[in-house]
DNA sequence: TCTGGGGTCCTAGGACCC
DNA sequence: TCTGGGGTCCTAGGACCC
């Protein structure tokens, strides 16, 4: 039987911020997605408080007052870092990893010789928390969706104790999976969770025992491969090689609504840059640009509105300022007046390596690339060393009004020397 | 007053072709 | 009255994930 394991840090954000402020620590603390919106990480505290994962900071608001919540705004450069750190640890316990996200990744047991691999899954826990400040628990199981199951009951169960192997005893499957509720497995979402549940399938267990007809019709094609896993038949592989973005794409919620063309171009631009930046670091090309802008989904009292348009390059490019020229067109050319606007992007569709792209009579000469691609080099290379924003396209106002909110951010403790923490003598 | 961002995969339906 | 069927490609939208 194949084994595998997935690591999982608790609480990550929460966990990265009480790293450098360790009086948070047994305090309910929420880490707040972009514009201090929502609650996207919560310590047990938090948790126990009812704070739910989404929860808009608005409605817990009080709590800073009545529990001694404490909400901090996101601080990415320091999670992206410290997740990093965590995943290196890993690395060296297992002959291949999978990074599934920025708190999880996948560990191949294969080879590994020990019958029951609890004490391996705890000395895991020990180095990462001790080199790394961060929490994490262990599942293991055999399949991806078995091991994730493990993992949820490592973390709630204190007899598990943040690890548990679902592989050492057959019979501890068919229990895990009675103790699951069908919308806590990986892939059953809500809108599958209330099909199953008009069906009479409450757990897990349910669901494995389900038709595989009926799970076709309502959950389609990725419904029955979920349903495959729990059986124990892996659908899922362990994939080494992080496979090429297809699309990339730049959004964001504006702090406050904003009306008229200007300022949409500005963000429009702003993002298009960013865009273009995230994928020469990648090396690749688009083929292909969407821009979006939609009003505020919350206020039905005002026109609601979406407005997008697709363009096509003549030639796949990551040229920042041929991808900015197709956005702004495409903003033109989608333009409507009177509404407030409070969210836009751009998505870049398509994606290619450039060694990829068959050759055409047309395509550009090798030669022809170089100066933009020199040009581009430079640009990621002074932005990267004295900052963001340093050198650009002139176009983008410090001030603006739909730049996000912030009011709670942490210093970059791991990625910035102004913030590194001191030690006193 | 205040409600995230970045992805993937699949499916249904329309356009088009023979 | 009767007025095909099947394949492919593309797109939009839905569902899921973290």
């Amino acid at each position: 039987m194949a084994r595998l394991a997935l690591v999982d840090c608790n609480n990550f954000y929460v966990s990265c911020e009480r790293t450098f402020n360790p009086s948070l620590e047994g305090k309910p603390v929420v880490v707040l997605s972009n514009n201090d919106g929502c609650a996207v990480a919560r310590s047990n505290e938090a948790k126990a408080l009812g704070i739910a994962m989404g929860e808009p900071m608005f409605k817990i608001r009080h709590l800073v007052d009545e529990a001694e919540l404490v909400a901090l705004s996101s601080n990415y450069a320091l999670y992206g870092d410290m997740s990093a750190r965590v995943m290196n640890v890993l690395a060296t316990f297992a002959p291949s990893i999978e990074v599934y996200s920025i708190d999880e990744s996948f560990l191949d047991l294969d080879g590994m010789p020990q019958a029951d691999l609890t004490d391996w899954a705890r000395q895991i826990r020990a180095t990462v928390r001790q080199w790394t400040g961060i929490p994490v628990s262990v599942g293991i199981g055999p399949t991806k969706t078995l091991a994730k199951l493990a993992n949820r009951l490592a973390k709630k169960s204190p007899k598990a104790d943040g690890a548990l192997d679902l592989t050492a005893n057959p019979a501890w499957v068919e229990t895990a999976l009675k103790r699951t509720e069908v919308g806590d497995v990986w892939g059953i979402g809500r809108q599958y969770a209330g099909h199953c549940h008009v069906a009479g399938i409450h757990s897990a267990y349910d669901l494995a025992l389900a038709n595989d007809g009926w799970v076709k019709k309502a959950m389609g094609a990725v419904g029955l491969r979920t349903v495959m896993e729990l059986r124990g038949i892996a659908v899922h592989t362990m994939e080494d090689e992080p496979a090429d973005k297809q699309t990339t794409c730049c959004s964001r919620s504006f702090g406050d609504s904003v009306t008229g063309f200007d300022p949409l171009h500005d963000a429009v631009v702003t993002f298009a840059a960013r865009a273009s930046e995230k994928i020469r670091k990648q090396g690749l090309v688009a083929g292909a640009l969407q821009v979006f802008a939609h009003t505020d989904r919350f206020r039905q009292d005002q026109p609601q509105h979406t407005l997008s348009s697709m363009a096509r390059f003549q030639h796949p490019t990551s040229d920042a300022r041929i991808i900015i020229g197709a956005a702004i067109s495409g903003l033109e050319r989608a333009w409507k007046d009177g509404f407030a606007w409070k969210k836009a992007g751009v998505l870049l569709l398509d994606l290619v390596r450039p060694e990829d792209i068959p050759r055409d009579l047309f395509s550009p000469a090798p030669a022809q690339n170089a100066k933009p691609k020199a040009l581009m080099a430079a640009m990621d290379a002074v932005n990267a060393k004295m900052g963001r924003g340093a050198v650009g396209f002139g176009m983008v106002k410090p001030e603006a009004p739909w730049r996000m909110r912030q009011d709670s951010k942490t210093p970059s403790y791991t990625t910035s020397w102004d913030d590194i923490p001191v030690v006193r003598a």
